[in-house]
DNA sequence: CTTGGCACTCAACCATCATGAGTGCTAGTA
DNA sequence: TACTAGCACTCATGATGGTTGAGTGCCAAG
């Protein structure tokens, strides 16, 4: 693809996330700088049509990118402008100086990706298996009922109550919980689990019960961890030209509720530490294929936790969405490592 | 209004719920089963109009009910029929036999009020105004950072991160922990605020700094409290030909995320104990003019918490509605009381 | 009071037509 | 050889106008 070409096809591709109209040879002409004949244009659009990069909806309605454009155009035209300062200043105002516990900071990332991207923002949270078994406790509600209350090192709360068949006196409980504390606090929760697993097959002590149903929770936080994603602002697609009113829009909600394929997917972008783009089919999965998925891993205390971004069309402004995403990243990952 | 009137207007608004259409006086004529003919139905029609129950969307188009219509008839024509046994199973499967925690049993509820009626089903959380503080624990995490966790007689829990000025040790902090539970534990919550207010004003003690960044925690859970509702399947008013593509949409659609004037309506539908119904213009609030909103409050050990229900179109089945927001209360209150 | 009849209204549907944006192709020009 | 002008063709879009059918209001007769 000679240079010309790829001008065209960058300035193309341009106008048509501007304007989200398939675009045609006159206007490509006049707009591409370019001292051009709209014919030759033609000539050119034609190719870049066989080469894949563009496809026309009908016989007589201009050229729209494909995915496989899309790719060519983030990855060898796009030039990622630097996030806007006013951006930058709504981004630390909204995320940075607000830390008051976790839950909290990656609820806002949520908001302010949707905000200011007008598309689905969301949040994989982070992962705890890898996390520190701070403090254990439990607590009696009732006669036979014992919550039981995980902390871990970066202050996550997970409780659970727990029924069991003798009454447990609050001594008791207290007794068990710094048995716990001492002998599997500070070592990461899947040690613990494993730990536990082994032990209580071992001894039948009478707080057995008790164990074996914090083992279970501390199971489920990790299993239930496998599904946890915040997305927010799924209605800014109903302004969506390309989506409004169609079945498609219904797929994709029905989709993101899910999560399940959606995680999968997710999980797969955390490798590595770069913004990463999924175009259209490339995501592999059929209800976005129409969409467009931007991701960026985020770290705590230099260790990737989690992934975050945004779902939108296939024509997105990926200049300014791009660094978006990424400062949002960043900026949430120092939050996190800050507030713990 | 005479019998025939009352009869026609009941087949008129349950053949309007039925086919979402406007209703002809032939038509009307035929289904109501009186032997009528369509110029008498015409007759009475006219009347309903004048007396302000119908409306006609244009010249040439039958008739729909107005909210007084939709008034008249829920309160006078309507006949509730009792639960389906299939619902009923269902609703027992889905909240009744799993109660592993509030949080969950308050999300199961949520969810399956969107799906039996295909309309957005929302959960306004129990308010913890009047609950017992159980339990109060704070965790160092870092230096100068200490979790703070609550634990409420319901098993509520609830933790906040303080920063702390100096860094304290885990002994002091057991020691605050314990000197706060055995002060203000087995109170309500609000006593304690209040409680801790004037301690803290009286008394220099070194622990004030922990103590009253846990009040302010504690006001926290209360403030935050007013805000909490679980809202789910909005998605489903994709389908109503009365909203689709239509601006009303987005502002329900904004109005439900903004949540705070909705909390303030649900509220009011909080004192007495029978499902209330919404109709239209009668929840005063814009938004929701086309939408009726039903409610019914939902009990834990006999003291109403909170109240969960339905948004739909004002066009919705309220003979199984209604009995379905109904039981779903009931059967939340039982999972919870028993919860705990 | 009820009914049949009649004139009228109006949304919805359909076919038709003009418009204009856009294309591919070809032949001529720099 | 590369570009351009011209031309015939395609096709979505939007306007126009006629038809249909459901529905109404009103009136006069039963």
């Amino acid at each position: 693809m000679d240079e010309r070409a790829r001008h065209l096809l960058k300035s193309l591709i341009e106008q048509h996330i501007a304007k989200g109209v398939p675009v045609g040879s006159r206007q490509l002409a006049r707009d591409a700088g370019l001292n051009i004949s709209p014919a030759t244009v033609r000539n050119v659009m034609a190719d870049l049509e066989d080469e894949g990069y563009l496809i026309s909806p009908h016989t007589s309605a201009g050229r729209i990118p494909t995915h496989v454009g899309y790719r060519f155009f983030v990855d060898a035209l796009l030039r990622v402008v630097p996030l806007s300062a006013e951006s930058n200043r709504l981004l630390i105002h909204r995320i940075g100086f607000r830390a008051p516990d976790a839950e909290q900071v990656l609820h806002a990332a949520t908001g302010i990706l949707s905000e200011l991207t007008h598309m689905a923002g969301f949040v994989r949270v982070p992962r705890r298996a890898t996390r520190i078994l701070r403090h254990v406790d439990f607590i009696a509600l009732r006669e036979r009922e014992v919550l039981a209350i995980f902390v871990t090192d970066k202050g996550d709360v997970e409780n659970r109550l727990i029924r069991t068949e003798q009454p447990f006196g609050a001594a008791e409980l207290t007794q068990a919980a710094n048995f716990f504390n001492a002998t599997y606090g500070g070592r990461p929760l899947q040690d613990v689990i494993h730990n536990l697993q082994r032990d209580l097959q071992q001894s039948r002590h009478e707080m057995d019960r008790i164990l074996r149903s914090a083992m279970e929770l501390g199971e489920e936080m990790l299993e239930e961890d496998q599904q946890r994603m915040l997305i927010e602002g799924e209605f800014q697609w109903l302004d969506l030209p390309e989506l409004a009113g169609s079945e498609r829009l219904r797929e994709l909600l029905a989709a993101v509720r899910q999560k399940r394929d959606l995680v999968h997917l997710l999980d797969e972008s955390m490798r590595g530490s770069e913004v990463r783009l999924f175009i259209g089919e490339e995501s592999g999965y059929a209800p976005l294929s129409d969409c467009s998925v931007v991701s960026a891993p985020y770290s705590v205390d230099g260790e990737v936790v989690g992934v975050l971004g945004v779902i939108g069309p296939m024509r997105m402004p990926y200049q300014q969405i791009i660094p978006l995403v990424d400062g949002t990243a960043q900026l949430l990952g120092r939050a996190l490592s800050q507030s713990g």
